[in-house]
DNA sequence: ACCCTGACTGACGGGTCAGTCAAGTTCTCG
DNA sequence: CGAGAACTTGACTGACCCGTCAGTCAGGGT
């Protein structure tokens, strides 16, 4: 844990805050969740005293909410760096579906991320536009490939390329839930299954193409 | 939800029971979430004092959790009710639909309380069977009235019927929550839409068949 | 009339935890 | 180098809240 990203003031682009702590918050709230997660759970993870927590963020909310959002923003460079390695669209688009997979590591972790995020939003009106922007723009990525292949000639989407984006989203969204709740009969490899057979329905694209582990 | 509303909630006339302490208790939970819930909240909306809910239920855990289960199961029986009316699969598949989407009043609450639920799950692994036993109940529901519709040639899936039910299920999920959450593009409005063209394309049924609002 | 018994009450003990602060340490720049 | 700014610390405070418990009360039973 003691990674300690010292120097990592990096750039001075708006963001007073050390980095380390809003790590170590989302350590912990990747652990305990939101609402269990205690100052001295995230001083602790930081290795540091609940003191400088409350030096860079005044209250407990600011800095679970900074921490949600932020570990919410980490995965786009990487998702933005798969994507772009590649430009047919029926291989971008498998990547992104293997990406929406919870699979036991990084990609769970970032679903437990989105469930907290949700959980909190619920009661929480004041944070329905962060919830909306996070999701708009998992969403865009879905519309952009799916947009895109269709007119290329790649996919030959069963409905309008947007509502198979859509279906897509949502479809994700249902098996990821059950995934990462640990359910017994939803395991990461049978969602896979069933979202790459789902996909090349509705884009008529054989199963095989987006089969490519 | 709506069997609690009546007035029986005023104050020291009517004797304390446990299960009006759970109705109390769901009441509470769906106001301020399961986590921000306290004994002193659940007693107040029962009228009565934080000694009876301790007479009870020993722990707040154990109160707390009584009353998920219990909210999760009341909508049950009118659903039973409602499928049991028609015999035809595509009323059934109709009703259904209509009975999963977040519509303001207690739909929406018993979405609340699946989230509230799974958000609880996700961190206490001994809840996992707790969310399996609802969730595969609840799944049941779409695959006997798919198979059964498939069976009578009701419908002509364009999978096998209990892979078109996992993919209605995981739609409802994800369209769902994003509608239960809020946000401005996907009202109970628009996912009525999108999940019966869903249903419509999946199932191969006219849209019209299904929207019998 | 007397006494159980079981439901119910609410004050209180004690643990927990967010946020404060005074004191100490390290950094920055003239 | 030295002064002040920036940062760090952990003990402390005060609020909050769970679970306990001594005690009240109503309604039987004898």
């Amino acid at each position: 844990m003691d990674a300690m990203a010292k120097g990592t003031t990096t750039t001075r682009t708006a963001r007073p805050t050390a980095a380390s702590i809003l790590a170590a918050a989302a350590r912990a709230i990747n652990r305990r969740g939101v609402e269990a997660t205690r100052i001295a759970d995230i001083a602790a993870e930081a290795g540091t005293s609940t003191g400088t927590v409350h030096y860079y963020f005044a209250t407990k909310d600011d800095v679970l909410l900074a921490a949600l959002k932020w570990a919410n923003e980490q995965p786009y460079a990487r998702v933005d760096e798969l994507l772009g390695r590649d430009d047919d669209d029926v291989v971008r688009l498998a990547t992104l579906l293997e990406l929406s997979i919870p699979y036991p590591g990084p990609q769970r972790d970032e679903w437990v991320f989105f469930l907290e995020l949700w959980g909190w939003i619920l009661h929480r009106p004041d944070l329905v536009p962060d919830g909306e922007s996070i999701d708009s723009r998992w969403r865009s990525y879905f519309v952009d490939v799916v947009r895109s292949g269709t007119a290329s000639g790649a996919f030959r989407p069963v409905a309008p390329p947007d509502e198979v984006a859509d279906r897509l989203v949502a479809l994700v969204d249902g098996l990821g839930l059950k995934a990462v709740l640990g359910q017994a009969w939803m395991t990461p490899e049978r969602m896979r299954e069933v979202l790459l057979r789902f996909a090349a329905d509705e884009l008529r694209v054989p199963y095989e193409a987006l089969d490519r582990r």
